[in-house]
DNA sequence: AGGTCTCTCTACCAATTGGTAAAAGGGTTT
DNA sequence: AAACCCTTTTACCAATTGGTAGAGAGACCT
């Protein structure tokens, strides 16, 4: 893997989990055996590098629910496959549901950017959202505050390790498992037509 | 109010909303209109002033939700009135919920102190959600994992403001009602037993 | 009046921040 | 060998970081 694509690794990394304001350029070049020029020459400023590790985040994030929808498991459900591949993310690329949270805190550029490459399964959801409750398979709600509610439950619970360990619960592989098996059903709950 | 009240009040606003690292205390000081070692006079470093934010948010917090259950509303239950006192922080006082989010960044000593006053509510919570199971008004399921679901729930759809231009909506006090209204249909159908 | 206590200020400081300029290394091509 | 390109380095830089030392101002007490 060549030097730049390392440092956008360990960017996406630092920013996602440390943050954007607490990573400086000279220790993340430090963790990556480099100086910190190396990293400018690549990417220019700080603000660029976050720029690249945004648009990668968005790319890599997209295409994981697209390929989760691509296979959803039709027994299931889409919203089965979504929550799937979140947890999958949460566990192999914690990362970049960091990056996710980190782009609210720094607003509007860096928000729209991902906003715009999200848009177009955002707009998927929503509509298959109301295709259900037409369908009368899902209670009927505004679908775009149900798609608010129900990624605010997801983000929080594959995300949220400190408030597991608040609550007693470790958050390992093994409890991980159950954590998913207890959301999906609450989600089924909550969508369940009255 | 004395100055150092008014240092507190702006640092928990400003470590809830830029976060921690993102705030100097230069900056804190200069939109007080006082210089940096006042600050420091009066908190000693900026560590030990985000232990005395952390403190009072903590304080605030477990205040607010008391006081709500306090008074809650026989008729509607007590999480509907978590679930309004949240909604009326999100509005009245952002910055506090900002807090909890940024702890969980901050990691150890700081969300450590932050659970353990919290935690006698948390306790209350998960023996409350037990005894609605049993009493078979609540779905039967792990009351830990339950409320963490709720809290990402409520947490989410309340501050991330982010997430809802995203899909569409601009968050305004109109707007907030609605969504509030959404939310609760949301968590009883979640909470509903089968 | 002097003394003391509380508070805020000015004056610094070493370390770190993001960033510029330019040199040096290494590989290909000519 | 010389010329060129890509990459990484060393050497700096001004600005900002959190923090120390100490002076000055005001209020209160004796």
């Amino acid at each position: 893997m060549g030097t730049r694509d390392r440092v956008l690794v360990a960017a996406t990394e630092a920013f996602g989990t440390r943050g954007y304001d607490a990573t400086s350029l000279d220790a993340l070049a430090r963790e990556l055996g480099v100086r910190k020029q190396t990293v400018l020459y690549h990417f220019g400023s700080k603000e660029l590098l976050l720029h690249a590790v945004v648009e990668q985040a968005a790319i890599e994030l997209g295409e994981a629910l697209e390929e989760a929808l691509r296979h959803a498991d039709p027994a299931l459900g889409n919203v089965d496959a979504c929550v799937r591949a979140v947890f999958r993310l949460a566990i192999r690329r914690p990362e970049l549901l960091g990056i996710v949270r980190e782009l609210g805190r720094l607003g509007d550029p860096w928000v729209g950017r991902m906003v715009e490459v999200l848009d177009p399964l955002v707009k998927r959801a929503t509509d298959f959202l109301e295709a259900e409750m037409d369908a009368g398979r899902m209670r009927r709600s505004d679908p775009k505050l149900l798609l608010v509610s129900v990624y605010s439950t997801v983000m929080g619970v594959a995300t949220e390790a400190e408030v597991l360990r608040a609550v007693g619960i470790e958050p390992t592989l093994r409890t991980t498992a159950r954590r998913r098996r207890e959301l999906l059903s609450f989600l089924h709950s909550a969508l369940a037509p009255t």
